[in-house]
RNA sequence: UGCCUGAUGGUGUAAUGGUAGCACAGCAGUUUUUGGUACUGUUAGUCUUGGUUCGAAUCCAGGUCGGGUAACCA
């Protein structure tokens, strides 16, 4: 039977409808170009996801391309995080290229553009420039520098080079039009005078393009056939195409998709450096961050984060993802690779009575039920174990499955037991649960015929290891915290984070490397966190399982 | 207010004049030595008003609502 044909987005009918046509040769080139001023986020993901996906599945091409035209704000420590969080992701660029590779092409471009009389010197301040724009409604005034002559300009601009003028001294503008109703086109700045040291060009120039002035050419200097970006830039696609017209280069062509949002995460490189300023989280790679670093240290795989883009679509209309999408898809894929291990967060004692102290009964367990190959390793039982709070009740409902006084389960990959009595401390908290196990119940080789409902994990207190472990939440209590009366800090959610320090694991998880993923049984995914030691091991919870019982209690 | 965009179940996204579908979430069930997984079923949608047409989510016109934009940032 034939797979239904996933159907393209628009962005891919307009590559095939250009390949049709043979407009470029039949060639796909795209870019993903980030300003190296930031880390990357998810939202970031989904521009890599998009640009990379595309080129290759039409066989075209990919650069990684940095915007790096303002030295105030950029820095190479952005550059390498930059470079790895993509390869991370799992793509490759074609070439590795920088706008500031580009200056003397840009300034010469700028010097055409002066001797085709379509840009001027202007030396007034921000604030006369800005009083002469006019706003949306009301056209805006030439300025009184307009008309001068080329030579004059090109005098100008070469003293600008020079490094004549002070910061903020002068600028280039293109001449087009100040009565223009898109205000991007009221003769923007081109050029800016700014002594800074760049991170690559060093104090080779006193002056710098702007946004509009260097990335469109730097689109058409290499070629790009489709120059994809986000929707809040299609103001500027006008400008875009006028520069090229004018100047007369390769017609690269700007589209434009809608960024995807997703609920209770803000993604704005203010907002990020907030909350790592504030210290409301770690650091950048703060598990609960959006940051393509803080996924990768929860525990996400590049492979999820991929099929969550790939499963939201590219369009055009603004969105607010579930985030329960993005969980899914982890689990989906956590299912099927992790190793399944057993942990004890909230630990109380269970003693089972009618076996020996000091005899100890080796079982076997599989590593993971979906994966083939993926063997098994040995787990002790004895005497003294380690079960979950949450996994005894002293009065349980009737649709309680777990132990109870007189109550019956499955010792995962053990015995049956049934709980005879339990003991309590001074405040009336559960310490010790006593029952005693069926022999012939053993996990592969049953015999004794009793049915049970439940099956909970558990360790032997005698070969259980001591780690730490922390439970993330959603870091805000809100939907969309940035779009919230007032500051956005004040919907953190304060449950965020649950650090459990006393938590059991079995011995099998000290040998855990630092890409291992694990599902601890029951209580989710966890990987092991980057400032684990070999004396404190940290195991960050990634997502938790689907868990119905917790529903069925909540709907009480 | 000008210009630019967009509007399909709770969420995301298809249907390109011809049966409104898929995924997530929800609900119900089957299977199960993870209350997991898998599987089955199911609830729920075309912003509005007109027009064109045998037939409109789709085309046209008006309205409504949302988003972007007015940096010597990108």
């Amino acid at each position: 039977m034939m797979s239904e044909e996933k159907a393209l987005n628009f962005l891919e009918e307009i590559i095939e409808e250009d390949l049709k046509n043979r407009t470029h040769q039949g060639k796909v080139q795209t870019r993903f170009p980030p300003e190296p001023n930031g880390y990357l986020h998810i939202g970031h993901a989904k521009s890599i996801c998009v640009n990379f996906g595309l080129a290759k599945k039409y066989q075209g091409q990919c650069n990684l391309r940095f915007d790096d035209t303002n030295p105030s704000t950029e820095e190479t420590e952005y550059v390498e995080s930059i470079k790895a969080d993509i390869k991370w992701l799992g793509f490759d660029w074609d070439r590795e290229l920088y706008a500031s590779d580009y200056f003397e092409t840009l300034y010469n471009y700028a010097l055409n553009l002066i001797d085709k009389g379509l840009a001027y010197v202007d030396p007034s301040s921000a604030e006369e420039m800005a009083a002469l724009k006019g706003t949306p409604t009301t056209p805006g005034t030439d300025s009184p520098y307009r008309n001068r002559s080329i030579a004059e300009n090109r005098q100008l601009f070469e003293e600008m080079r020079a490094g004549k003028y002070a910061d903020g001294a002068m600028v280039l503008r293109a001449k087009i039009d100040m009565k223009h109703d898109n205000m991007l086109m009221r003769d923007p700045v081109i050029y800016r005078v700014k002594h800074a040291h760049h991170h690559r060009t060093g104090d080779q120039w006193c002056i710098y393009p702007m946004y509009d002035f260097a990335h469109g050419q730097s689109d058409s200097i290499e070629q790009i056939t489709h120059s994809i970006c986000t929707m809040e830039f299609i103001p500027h696609r006008e400008l875009y195409d006028w520069f090229i017209e004018k100047l007369g280069i390769f017609p690269s062509h700007q589209y434009e998709f809608a960024r995807g949002n997703v609920n209770y995460m803000v993604t704005s490189k203010r907002r990020l450096l907030q909350l790592v300023k504030e210290q409301f989280v770690e650091g950048w790679d703060d598990p609960r961050m959006p940051t393509i670093s803080g996924l990768r240290r929860r525990g996400y795989t590049p492979g999820s984060i991929r099929s969550f883009w790939e499963s939201v679509g590219v369009a055009k209309r603004d969105n607010n993802i579930d985030i329960n999408l993005l969980e899914f898809c982890i689990r989906e894929e956590l299912n099927k690779t992790a190793l399944r291990r057993m942990a004890v967060i909230d630990p109380i004692k269970l003693i089972i009575t009618n076996l020996e102290e000091g005899q100890s009964i080796s079982l076997p367990a599989e590593n993971n039920h979906e994966m083939e190959g993926a063997g098994e390793r040995d787990i002790s039982f004895s005497n003294e174990l380690w079960i979950e709070r949450d996994d005894f009740m002293e009065n349980p409902p009737p649709k309680y499955f777990r132990l109870g006084p007189g109550l019956k389960v499955r010792l995962k990959h053990a015995f049956i037991i049934e709980c005879t009595h339990f003991e309590k401390d001074a405040d009336g908290h559960i310490t010790t649960v006593f029952a005693n196990y069926f022999p012939d119940s053993k996990s592969g080789s049953d015999t004794s015929g009793i049915k049970v409902k439940g099956v909970i994990h558990w360790l032997d207190v005698k070969t259980a290891k001591q780690a730490e472990v922390r439970l993330y939440d959603r870091l805000f209590t809100v939907e969309d915290p940035a779009n919230e009366e007032g500051d956005f800090k004040d919907f953190i959610n304060p449950d965020s984070l649950t650090i459990v320090s006393n938590a059991w694991i079995e011995p099998a998880l000290l040998e855990a490397g630092m890409e291992d993923k694990f599902q601890f049984l029951r209580l989710g995914y966890f990987c092991k966190d980057k400032n684990s030691t070999a004396e404190h091991l940290i195991f960050n919870r990634t997502v938790g399982l689907k868990d119905s019982w917790a529903k069925e209690v909540k709907k009480g």
